[in-house]
DNA sequence: AGTACATTTAACTTATTGGTTATTTAACTG
DNA sequence: CAGTTAAATAACCAATAAGTTAAATGTACT
């Protein structure tokens, strides 16, 4: 679910916005160019992936910043850190070897 | 387009199956209840994505895990750090309030 | 050359997503 | 209480995603 959330750019830039503050839903909706019904559901589906909570004051609902759910996606992530760092390796190699390479061909 | 890839649930099985090493596809489709068309193409997305790379060989196409599109991810998410604490101290409170007010209603 | 095998591509179906506008809900304000 | 404001919901539409079966591709085997 979480990952489903993150993917839209929209959403993402929504929790970017969050670091700086809780906002209401106007104010979330005001760097973009969509409608407010669109920018409403988009922060429905960061509140059910528990990204955002929500508080209603008057006729303002703020949202505000949850980030537990990136802190678990980052732990699912973890497992795959030994492979990242293999996958650098093998790359670095590789551009070392082409490097190399282009040397000894044009060894201006 | 990472999260977009991660988001499947069946993409994130083949991914875990992949840090026990290379694979083909119809290997990586076994676990599944899905046709082989289907993995095929969960395997493109992956590709799409950068979290495998394919070699031929013979009628066999081998997949290998390449995380480093996961490191970046969790280089995104790292902004989100100081929140997540942040969220978890509140989590943290609040349920040490909660805690105690049972402790207090039903002192068994 | 002909067949078998592993995989991909094509064509299609269904469900989900992300957007729209119009309507409704809820709370404040004069 | 009527009107305004902030947001959510409803009803709809187009695009995308994930699955299917059937056909095509590419390589190996005899």
């Amino acid at each position: 679910m979480i990952f489903a959330a993150l993917a839209d750019p929209t959403r993402r830039a929504i929790l970017a916005r969050l670091t700086e503050g809780e906002a209401t839903v106007g104010e979330l909706a005001e760097p973009f160019d969509i409608s407010l019904p669109a920018v409403s559901r988009h922060l429905k589906v960061l509140e059910a992936a528990g990204l955002i909570s929500r508080t209603r004051s008057a006729q303002w609902r703020s949202s505000r910043l949850e980030a537990g759910p990136l802190r678990e996606a980052t732990a699912w992530m973890e497992d795959y850190r030994r492979f990242w760092d293999e996958s650098f390796d093998r790359l670095d190699a590789h551009l070392k070897r082409t490097l190399a390479r282009n040397e000894e061909n044009h060894h201006d």
